[in-house]
DNA sequence: ATGCATGAGTG
DNA sequence: ACTCATGCATA
């Protein structure tokens, strides 16, 4: 069973019951129903596969994803010596939803006390214009509203709120996840993600600083995020699952940004340590023809066996691991809301 | 905004 | 080995 998969079913006070049959994904269900004889995969020889790209070449044009296999085949594939490289920062990742009430202790880097300084100090927004009407929220966002309306200063993205706050704000949280319904729905999550958007442009904060003010609120489990997963949530690139994990952590910081703005204040000092450099991690390329045939491959067989990776792999010349993080990316991709929720 | 990658958790 | 949540690097 998947970390997720938990959640989904035991939702230990989290989020109860709010997971959509709709999302009960494909691959869950293909694992439960094995590929006895094989594959319609294993005699996936050169001549097949040569077909099948040129076809579903042809076919990928008209639209994209196409969801041509239904089996698993049995695994096979060998552990690869995936390259490690040194970062400067450690890695974060708390928010996983299913220990999202269970974490505790968190690194936080305070570059941000204040919002004038982190305005200064960080990324220069680059939003795209605003575009579409905004959209009425309802129920959990008004009691959480009214719990923590009283806010005080510190700026927007500041962490230097009171303990008896912090309670209150883990039970705003708490208390969003009790609508199961209106959390999960689709429309709901995409109606917020784009409420959200707008209103934290109208606070005049990036992306990648509302990632970072995430661990200033210091609500148990909830540390940093970056930048694209802030991106993603708005442009509901993300799966089903987390849109609905991070929406109540996103709404509670947005209340009380919204809060804590009204409160104009200033404060002018403001440390900004960026990090040191260490060896950047270099990100591998996939050429269009490559990419075009592995679309092709992925068409017929998304989820290939160790051995036909590494005859893919041989054939595009690239690394059978690049090959293999290519599935997985193009799996996940495929469930994502935007592919995944039709609305 | 998105492509390729990592790592935790699971089986 | 896979899924899933996330992130760095980059177009």
């Amino acid at each position: 069973m998947y970390p997720s998969d938990k959640m989904k079913m035991a939702a230990p006070g989290c989020f109860p019951g709010r997971y959509s049959p709709t999302y009960r994904g494909p691959d869950q269900m293909r694992r439960c129903m094995t590929n006895p004889s094989g594959d319609l995969f294993s005699g996936l020889n050169d001549g097949l596969l040569s077909r099948a790209e040129a076809l579903a070449a042809v076919d990928m044009q008209k639209h994209q994803s196409s969801h041509a296999a239904h089996q698993q085949m049995t695994q096979q594939l060998k552990h690869d010596v995936m390259y490690h490289h040194g970062m400067g920062a450690p890695p974060q990742r708390p928010l996983q939803a299913k220990n999202m009430f269970q974490m505790h202790g968190m690194e936080n880097l305070d570059l941000m006390s204040d919002p004038s300084s982190s305005m200064t100090t960080l990324t220069p927004m680059t939003e795209t214009p605003i575009t579409s009407s905004h959209h009425q929220l309802h129920g959990s966002y008004h009691s959480m509203n009214h719990m923590m309306s009283h806010h005080h200063h510190g700026g927007p993205l500041s962490g230097h709120t009171p303990g008896s706050h912090h309670s209150a704000m883990a039970a705003a949280v708490a208390a969003a996840s009790l609508h199961p319904d209106q959390d999960t729905d689709p429309r709901e999550l995409e109606a917020f993600a784009e409420r959200f958007k707008q209103r934290r442009i109208k606070l005049g904060v990036t992306q990648a600083d509302v990632g970072k003010a995430l661990a200033n609120l210091k609500l148990p489990g909830v540390g940093a995020l970056s930048q694209s997963t802030i991106c993603r949530f708005e442009s509901l690139t993300l799966s089903h699952n987390n849109m609905i994990a991070l929406k109540p952590i996103l709404q509670a910081w947005l209340e009380e940004a919204e809060a804590q703005a009204k409160n104009k204040r200033r404060d002018p000092d403001a440390p900004s340590v960026l990090p040191h450099g260490e060896k950047k991690r270099k990100r591998t390329s996939i050429a269009a023809p490559e990419k075009r045939s592995l679309e092709a491959y992925f068409a017929v067989q998304p989820r290939p066996s160790g051995e036909k990776i590494a005859a893919i792999a041989e054939k595009l010349d690239l690394k059978k691991n690049v090959v293999r993080v290519w599935f997985c990316n193009q799996r996940q991709k495929q469930k994502r809301m935007k592919f995944a929720a039709q609305h």
